[in-house]
DNA sequence: CGGGTGCTTGACTAGCATCAAATGTAGTGG
DNA sequence: CCACTACATTTGATGCTAGTCAAGCACCCG
């Protein structure tokens, strides 16, 4: 019986085939609601179906920070152990779909996958922190909230200017600056009520940015 | 005939029990002698005997990033494709050890759990970076370090000024001065020739200042 | 001795954090 | 309908930190 099996415990002994996953029924979450909190009992990894989740941690200064957000169709919620490290909460209203290690039934999840990507996201977003200049990195944030909504004219980052701050390691002040800096440059357009509804103007002027 | 398949083969399709690797010889490395580049086709990840390693990426502008330095023990060369997507070279005379995906021969090896601990470094290292002040960063990568040498009176950094500061996204002076600062505190001592040997006087003011 | 390399130090400057305040929008209650 | 609060964003003024440019030092080697 591996019910109870924790996602950390095939992390570590990983030498086994992939428990098969129990399709869960899926979650729906307010804006801010916590779906884990550094130090619970991993019990299982999720994936988004609709909305955003930050995953941060809390320094021991009590400041936050942002190590991703995940939005449509990414997984989170992986450890090494079968501690969380790290804090898991909705951005804005999201229904996420959790997956636990429990007896073989549909196709595995491919937990390697999983993990490669999010290194590979870590990596990339380790490039865009210390690519010092708050410019370049905003633009960079831009571009990646860009990026997950495809030929969309317009789309809503849902994330507050304190999200990104803490994301890119920023204060709120120099997050504002550097948008208004982007409105003065023609790149992008800022609407809603929260100023959180990007329209692309310039594209490549967006991209020659981040370079 | 699982010969020629690359670690991205079933990094990607890693649905998968991981083929077991062929023990391949050790390879001994030289000084800033490099082990892959960016764009070639991942054959075989590596496993670091003695020495160290740096992994790093060019960004379009030139500038080169450290993503990480393996010590004893540590993997690296795991990818999400089967193309490398950036650099590795011996930081100093160092042995690794290849494994390459073959006919299943010894113990397989745990993939996910590389990847899970080289995730963990990676989402740990965006802390340290974006913990502002490059004392802390500097006290950081010092700890770091010497952890890798437990119980040790002194231990060789190895890395050049210039490794560490492309590593912390700082500049090579800007290291340089924390390392004096780092003296002046009497948080330790700098000895050899190229003031690479590091002997700790006071290990809690050091963690004192990584918080 | 001269040149190369890597580390350190100094003077100056640009850019971000900090502190403070203003603006805009929504919601509440009189 | 308007005053009032609450919240998120924006803007402004100021100081500090780390980058930049430049020079100096220590060591090694031909």
């Amino acid at each position: 019986m591996l019910h109870d099996q924790t996602i950390g415990d095939y992390a570590a002994g990983g030498r086994h085939y992939p428990p098969a996953p129990a399709r869960d029924q899926p979650i729906r979450l307010k804006p801010d609601e916590t779906i884990y909190s550094e130090g619970e009992h991993a019990r299982a990894i999720y994936q988004v179906e609709t909305g955003a989740v930050r995953i941060y941690r809390l320094t021991p200064s009590g400041q936050r920070y942002i190590l991703s957000f995940c939005g449509k169709g990414e997984w989170f919620g992986l450890e090494t152990g079968n501690v969380r490290t790290d804090f898991a909460e909705a951005v804005c209203e999201t229904s996420i779909r959790p997956f636990r290690a429990s007896q073989n039934t549909a196709a595995p999840i491919d937990l390697l996958h999983i993990a490669l990507t999010n290194l590979a996201k870590a990596q990339h977003k380790q490039l865009v922190i210390t690519e010092q200049s708050a410019l370049k990195r905003v633009a960079a944030f831009v571009f990646e909230m860009a990026e997950r909504h495809p030929g969309a004219r317009e789309f809503d980052m849902m994330m507050s200017r304190s999200d990104i701050a803490d994301y890119l390691g920023l204060t709120v002040e120099t997050v504002a600056r550097c948008f208004t800096k982007l409105r003065e440059k023609h790149v992008l357009c800022l609407n809603g009520k929260l100023q959180r509804i990007v329209r692309l103007l310039d594209r490549d002027a967006l991209i020659a940015l981040t370079v």
